[in-house]
RNA sequence: GGCCCCGUCAUCUAGCGGUCUAGGAUACCGGCCUUUCAAGCCGGCGGCGCGGGUUCGAAUCCCGUCGGGGCCA
């Protein structure tokens, strides 16, 4: 076996999507899980340069996960370049020869005219697929096209019969008829490499052992293992798959070929190898290597069961961060989309799943991105989290939020400290103790109507006063001290506790909810909670 | 349209021929607790898409069907 080496791909662009994150986090749990090499590479070969520029934030959120990568954008490495558009000279001298090896051929129609076969294929029935009428133009047949001003494109000659069968991680045996596989194009007629050719000759450039990705790719892996046997047959031969009658599509032949392609035996250069060698690039970190294994992951779909995307809300790494959802709780959480272990348990450490998951425990049904399940993990694991660490966790987000200064003052931080074990059990993201402390560190508080109008009211401008008195007189501040003097003034009104409470809480926070009041008034200062009362006074009397 | 994948409570999921009167979690509902809101504890609701087989016996295997999703363009 060799080392194992697992990647993620991702189009560069500002941010991460979680399905992204998902795929991102498998591959790196893969490869933290056996010793393995997490590559990191940019797939930019659609891209413009403006995203690739902005690639920052995705490598953030990469970051901010915890999923670190051993060789990529960044850290380098010893299979370079990472980013795919700086590869175009090796995918350019593939193409290359894969046409001189044959594998390959040029086909000069436009795209309206493929278009119309397609739409002829379509209404007579016969499967959509490019037809092959370019497969064996002679020389001059080519001559003749390029006089009429077509440039080709480039398209690899595919087996017209036999079955391509390989064993995916997830999901088990698949089988697919050669006779499904059109002759595809790898090479557009400006030059520029297609999808197949840029990803399967990066991966087995780069020695990838483990492809584990959406399943909607599942359909590019017949494809990918033609071009992986063109791309690792021993240089000098004639290709492997030049003469599609003889190719080696048998039943079950045909995989057993593709596993143990540039398998054990003496490792005569490919023409990968070649290629490699000729434009400067290095030489594959494991020459016996064959193609990858593959692993194909169910999508993730939103709560209508429809493809996540932007239209289902936040579907960015860092809108869950700005949420203040812990990252180990969202790595947690996107390891349960699609994996879970024999025991049903359903919260682990990072290190946790590095032990436990694997791809064979990988469901095949879609997973649901259920917000709900996230934040109820991510209440119990901020439940779980020391005073300090929580307060740690809850400064940026204050920060961000404008409640506190940038950075912070010391007494600020004291004061987030003291609240934390108050909020802590009363929050399921970190932003929502935001709104539940907020007031403690303005200098002015806003009222909401609704609670004034619902407390504020009755008798409750005589318990405003009364408490104004007794916590001034009072010589103890401690919320022992504080709920005394509550049950005092419970006896000496008459009240139950929610009369008395309530209005006080409406006088200091604004709002009718807030931590425990005695706990909460006791870590701020007397004379601002004195003088809150008391400046809230008069909506008591007018609401009497 | 063709091909591929998938189908257990509202949602995620355990289950891999008997231990299933189908287990857990989220959500929801109710109770306890209670100074608000939570948290916690207890309880409840609720599911094998359908139809055929195979078998002594099927959620589990096979076929079909329906439904959902994906890819192709």
């Amino acid at each position: 076996m060799s080392a194992p080496r697992l990647r993620f791909p991702p189009a560069p662009s500002g941010w991460l999507h979680v399905g992204g994150a998902r795929t991102a986090l498998y591959n790196w749990l893969g490869a933290r899980g056996s010793d393995g090499t997490f590559v990191l590479r940019i797939e930019d070969t659609d891209a413009d340069r403006s995203d690739v520029a902005a690639q920052q934030g995705m490598l953030d959120s990469l970051r901010w996960l915890g999923l670190s990568w051993d060789e990529g954008p960044e850290v380098g490495g010893p299979c370079g370049p990472y980013v795919q558009s700086e590869r175009r000279p090796l995918h350019d001298a593939l193409a290359r020869r894969l046409l001189a090896a044959g594998a390959a051929y040029e086909a000069f129609e436009t795209p309206d005219e493929l278009e119309a076969d397609r739409r002829r294929a379509q209404a007579e029935g016969r499967p959509p697929g490019y037809s092959g009428a370019h497969r064996d133009l002679t020389e001059g047949q080519k001559a003749a096209l390029r006089a009429q001003g077509r440039e080709p494109v480039l398209r690899l000659r595919t087996p017209d019969e036999g079955t391509l069968a390989f064993d995916d991680l997830v999901r088990g045996r698949v089988e697919v008829a050669w006779a499904e596989i059109d002759d595809f194009v790898i090479a557009r007629a400006d030059g520029s490499p297609t999808y197949y050719l840029a990803n399967t000759a990066d991966d087995l450039a780069q020695s990838i052992t483990l492809v584990a990705r959406g399943e909607d790719l599942l359909n590019a892996v017949p494809r990918q293992v033609l071009l992986a046997r063109a791309l690792l047959g021993a240089s000098g031969d004639s290709a492997p798959v030049a003469e599609p009658g003889a190719a080696p599509a048998g039943d079950g032949a045909g995989d057993r070929d593709a596993a143990e392609l540039g398998g054990r035996g003496g490792h005569r250069p490919t023409l990968l190898d070649d290629a490699l060698a000729e434009v400067g690039f290095p030489p594959r970190p494991d020459p016996a290597a064959g193609a990858p294994q593959w692993a194909h992951l169910p999508v993730i779909v939103g709560q209508d069961g429809k493809k996540l995307s932007k239209r289902h809300g936040a579907v960015a790494v860092d809108d869950y961060r700005q949420q203040g959802v812990l990252p180990e709780v969202l790595c947690n959480f996107l390891a349960l989309c699609g994996w879970g272990d024999e025991t049903g348990r359903e919260r682990f450490t990072l290190e946790e799943l590095i032990e436990r998951f694997s791809f064979q425990r990988v469901g095949r049904n879609p997973a649901r991105f259920d917000t709900d399940k996230l934040r109820s993990l991510n209440g119990d694991a901020i439940r779980e989290l020391s005073a300090t660490e929580l307060t740690a966790r809850l400064e940026p987000v204050f920060v961000e939020a404008g409640v506190l200064a940038d950075p912070p003052t010391n007494e600020q931080r004291a004061l987030l400290a003291s609240l934390a074990p108050l909020l802590r059990p009363r929050i399921q993201t970190l932003r929502e103790a935001v709104g539940l402390v907020a007031w403690c560190f303005a200098d002015e508080v806003g009222y909401d109507e609704q609670s004034v109008a619902k407390h504020l009211k009755g008798r409750a401008g005589e318990v405003l006063d009364r408490a104004a008195e007794e916590l001034t007189a009072r010589q103890e501040w401690s919320a022992e001290a504080i709920l005394g003097v509550f049950d005092a003034l419970c006896a000496e009104l008459e009240l139950g506790r929610g009369k008395v409470m309530q209005p006080v809480r409406v006088a200091v926070a604004g709002t009718h909810v807030s931590p425990p009041l005695p706990e909460t008034l006791a870590v701020l200062d007397r004379d601002v909670v004195v003088e809150r009362i008391r400046a809230a006074r008069p909506m008591a009397a007018e609401a009497t």
